[in-house]
RNA sequence: GUGUCCGUAGCUCAGCUGGAUAGAGCAACGGCCUUCUAAGCCGUGGGUCGGGGGUUCGAAUCCCUUCGGGCACACCA
């Protein structure tokens, strides 16, 4: 189906053509002027040096052809040149019908992709801490707004669970429990299968021996030794590494859930590893790689370029391969085994000039085929109060786990004073609120511009928050259960003149879903999908107090009214799903 | 230094593929609960869109320049 505006486009673009202009200029956009008009055409002003006519003219020409029209209420050509348009409220109404019985509201995309989408970036052994988040719930959002768009969307974890910090943390090991099977170069038989540590001894080991790898050169030596026994394949080491990633991933498991963020590949660097030696064979033979100082690199740089691009190092003076190794030998696998046409890379901006870098590597050794896809979707700074970058009152690095937990705890607060409310109830309740004014607080900002994450204001409740938008879908949720116990039939279909302002405006709000989901789509901007939403929040809730639903006695009003808040949920459920949270029944 | 992004109300942000009087939220002030959840609704005040130049019938939006800030700039990830 059409999008509202090209319907209406295509009616004011054919007025332009029965009036002798071309028909490319009745292209019609929302008003910008609701006090004047609810739709405008502003092609008579741009036509007018073409045709030598005064724009007014030329609007009053197309103005005259539209006259019957049925779409429009109402069609005026106003100074300099404008064509300002409202609609028939039953053009609405059964433009929102048609909406309502397609899968997807009007929301159309051509050629579905297959596409790889590459977030999260926690490592393992480490606990997830604020800068994780931004990449988790919009790399998440993404996803599932590529989904939504018919795409075959594959989202991975990948990890960071192979470079130094696991030698350091088997060294750490090695030393506090030397007798343990695993340190015996001897032993051939099987390893335990439980793990020989918890999540907390493993998160207390990393810091600990890195602290003490920065001031003892030694302990560092033994570390890197750990680490190339561990990357060599010693079978004590590998099957302590699969301890360390099997506990590590459990634990991630449990924190990223909590977020409503999941994975369908849980890939690390490791996976990597054996891709790496063909890899840079190739390279080499292909004639791309070369020795500079001592490493292995790869000139990426274009004539095009207004600065110099640094060469992308594939393999370090010493021989060893480092993030830009694996990251081109994730590329060549993911191609290999999945064949898809976009690899989408949700990555802190700060990342951009490197992986400029690869995605040109991976460009010129043939890596990618030309007409593969690699996007670099960076993402700005979490920043505090003050600007800078988010830390804890003490100014470390803020755990996810807690921030969440504090924010849990707020909500919660907040809904067990004013509801009646089993304590199970409040707390999943509550869980539901602080996670829409997380996400929502985070993906209303365009994500590659750096934001304050206020928790006052996140937590705060009014205004332009996830919350809000929780409780206007919560006040439908309750009218239509009301309605339903009253036995009511809470239906779409029964959605039919709406006879006031307030009712006029929600159904064209409800109109505007497939466009935005188009902008949204195309250029991978969830805040899109939040900005529509407060605005459709906010029809509701203007209608809302403006219309008595429950106590209206003409039922076929009724039922009409009924009809317009059910397709509102509808809308909202869809628009929040996407956005990575949902909606409780009562808060 | 080079490149890049940003600068819009007191604060936090939209708007940026050019259109009419630049929008929200918070904060301030004033109204609205015997009626579907007041986490709501209505209203008031608040802006030379960093400065300057240009293109255009028309610029927050495009181009140039300047000031201020963030970030990045091969052996970290």
């Amino acid at each position: 189906m059409l999008k509202i505006l090209d319907a209406i486009s295509a009616e004011v673009k054919n007025a332009f053509e029965a009036a002798g202009y071309r028909a490319e200029l009745g292209n019609v956009t929302v008003s910008n002027r609701p006090d004047l008009c609810e739709y405008q055409c502003n092609g008579a002003m741009a036509g007018a040096k073409e045709y030598h006519k005064a724009p007014i003219m030329i609007a009053q020409d197309v103005a005259a052809k539209l006259t019957d029209s049925k779409a429009f209420a109402s069609v005026e050509a106003v100074a300099p040149g404008f064509l300002n348009l409202k609609v028939n409220e039953a053009f609405l109404i059964d433009y929102i019908k048609e909406m309502a019985a397609d899968e997807k509201f009007g929301f159309a995309v051509a050629q579905p992709k297959k596409v790889i989408i590459d977030y999260g970036g926690p490592n393992v052994a480490k606990p997830l801490h604020v800068g994780h988040l931004r990449s988790a719930v919009i790399g998440e959002a993404i996803k599932r707004i590529c989904r939504y768009a018919g795409d075959t969307v594959t989202g991975d974890i990948h990890m960071g669970d192979w470079g130094l910090q696991m030698g350091l943390i088997i060294y750490e090991f090695s030393l506090r429990h030397p007798d343990l099977l695993y340190f015996d170069d001897t032993y051939t038989g099987e390893y335990p299968a439980e793990a020989p540590f918890t999540i907390s001894e493993l998160e207390e080991i990393y810091p600990t021996a890195s602290g003490k790898s920065k001031e003892d050169e030694d302990y560092k030596a033994k570390a890197m030794e750990a680490t190339f026994k561990l990357q060599s394949g010693v079978r004590g080491y590998r099957a302590l590494w699969k301890h360390i990633i099997n506990v590590s991933v459990t634990d991630l498991k449990k924190n990223y859930s909590k977020l409503n963020v999941d994975f369908d590949l849980w890939n690390g660097e490791s996976d990597a590893h054996d891709e790496i030696p063909g890899m840079v064979e190739e390279m080499k033979k292909g004639g791309y790689a070369y020795l500079s100082n001592g490493a292995l690199v790869v000139d990426v740089k274009e004539e095009t370029d207004k600065k110099e691009i640094p060469p992308c190092m594939i393999l370090k003076s010493d021989g060893a391969s480092l993030y830009n190794t694996t990251d081109l030998a994730t590329i060549r696998i993911r191609m290999r085994e999945y064949q898809p046409d976009e690899l989408i890379y949700v990555v802190d901006k700060r990342q951009e000039l490197y992986f400029e870098q690869v995605f040109r590597c991976a460009r010129k050794t043939g890596l990618v085929k030309p007409e593969t896809e690699l996007k670099f979707l960076g993402f700005g700074t979490m920043n505090g109060k003050d600007g800078k970058p988010f830390k804890t009152r003490q100014g470390g690095v803020m755990r996810l786990e807690y921030l969440l937990q504090e924010i849990n705890d707020q909500m919660y607060e907040k809904i067990a004073e004013n509801e009646t409310m089993s304590e199970e109830e409040a707390k999943k309740t509550a869980a539901q609120v602080a996670l829409s004014a997380i996400k929502y607080g985070d993906l209303s900002n365009q994500a590659s511009k750096d934001y304050i994450f206020d928790i006052e204001r996140f937590t705060s409740f009014e205004g332009d928050t996830g919350p809000y938008l929780l409780y206007t879908m919560v006040r439908i949720k309750s009218i239509l259960k009301k309605y339903e116990e009253a036995g009511g039939k809470v239906s779409e279909a029964t959605l039919a003149s709406i006879d006031n302002a307030s009712g006029k405006d929600l159904l064209k709000s409800l109109t505007g879903f497939n466009t935005m989901m188009e902008a949204a789509y195309s250029e991978l901007a969830p805040h899109k999908i939040c900005a529509y939403i407060y605005d459709l929040a906010n029809a509701l809730n203007h209608f809302y107090h403006e219309t008595k639903i429950l106590t209206e006695s003409d039922p076929a009003k009724q039922s009409a009214y009924i009809a317009l808040l059910k397709f509102t949920l509808t809308i909202m459920e869809t628009c929040i799903d996407l956005l990575g949270f949902e909606a409780p029944e009562k808060m």
